[in-house]
DNA sequence: CCGTATTTGTCCGTATGTATG
DNA sequence: ACATACATACGGACAAATACG
């Protein structure tokens, strides 16, 4: 009955070759040791990891489902190209998910939910002011996080974590500002006030708005290469 | 510089032994050669589509990232069993989307399409007055996907895409009466009415509730077994 | 509770296809 | 254009874990 599955310390007793191989390519895309376009070696993958090529070429079946990375027959597997355009749908429908849930949660949050949503942002506050966006993005993502696991629609969660993960190929945190902070709290503010209104519609467009104006953040910088 | 991959004819000469096992699974789930909750057995498939566990396995991990599986380590991979209140969390994320599609569409959709919407509910009106079942689901399907297709948002395509063949495994398809096709296809003129309206929160509304509308129709005759 | 049979997990060898000089 | 080198695709065998009697 040894605890297999989930293994809380470190990450030894890696339940099985291929979810370990999953999240390390996951891991080294994430962190830029893989560049877009780039081509995954098998062969030298598998050597590093000290496994067999099995278990890389079922984990990276998953990962191009998740579209992380591309299949192509016969040439390999890519890390997924995230051009501009696509990178501005994923937002969008990501602003659709993130705005319906805004719709749901209006006429099911509680008071207790509210009331953890403004602590977050209080903290989210602090942080702003001081121009700390390693203090800022955490709670950030716990504000995010919150709103739509309290949906209480479990698939609601899983879409919106693949959108949000497949926006991390196309890296743009850390490019908000001091301004862009609190810019962005203010709008977590307006979400809330939503939310406690009862109105679905003004929670949705709150919730909404904040993605699109996220979105707008972080790829204005890239708005040089005009296609 | 034979065409390979797209084989229109027949289905021979396959790209890949995994794609072609992984629509052939796909094939016999949706058939119902498999029962939800069954195990496929890797020896057995790979022995009865002639070919080897290798690609059999890679795609099992497609379809389990796609959510058609469920894998369980070291026990098999099973066929997702997806319970009443799943199915409805499916059906409300389709339904947010759609609504969303609704929304963006309100404000680009041409003359043109509306035409063709036009066009097709009436096809649909002729099917529904004969209890034309075979004839009105080719039709609903095609209104569905010409409208998620003109959102214009391809990520917004596939991500309908994937709920709507998750809830295949729901079965529910045929149990719309006449009754039922006709009450459906009054909201579809109401969709192309708020679309032609170009008001973006009456088509929302419209295409949202269409799809719950939908999803009673279809699981109303299954809310016998109460939890 | 233990031994056996079945099935999954992993590795390696070979064939086929692609890129390069 | 051809031959070579290399990477992927596939098959088969062994080891480990699970299920059954």
């Amino acid at each position: 009955m040894a605890d297999k599955e989930t293994d809380s310390s470190g990450f030894l007793r890696a339940q099985s070759l291929t979810s370990m191989a999953q999240r390390e390519i996951e891991r080294l895309v994430m962190e830029g040791h893989y560049s877009p376009g780039e081509r995954i070696n098998e062969n030298a993958l598998a050597t590093r990891l000290g496994i067999s090529r099995g278990p890389v070429r079922e984990a990276c079946r998953t990962l191009a489902a998740q579209g992380l990375v591309q299949l192509i027959p016969n040439r390999g597997v890519f890390i997924r190209v995230i051009t501009e355009e696509d990178a501005k749908s994923v937002y969008e429908v990501r602003a659709g998910l993130f705005g319906y849930c805004g719709m749901l949660l209006a006429g099911r949050i509680t008071r207790a939910q509210l009331d953890h949503l403004e602590l977050l942002i209080e903290q989210m506050e602090v942080a702003a002011n001081a121009s700390d966006f390693d203090r800022y993005y955490p709670a950030n993502l716990t504000f995010h996080d919150f709103l739509i696991s309290a949906s209480g629609n479990e698939r609601l969660v899983r879409t919106y974590h693949d959108l949000v993960r497949q926006l991390h190929l196309f890296r743009t945190r850390g490019l908000v500002s001091g301004d862009g902070m609190k810019a962005s709290n203010r709008e977590h503010r307006e979400i809330v006030a939503g939310l406690a209104s009862r109105d679905a519609q003004r929670a949705f467009k709150a919730m909404h708005d904040h993605v699109i104006a996220g979105r707008d953040r972080a790829m204005g910088a890239i708005a040089h290469a005009g296609s």
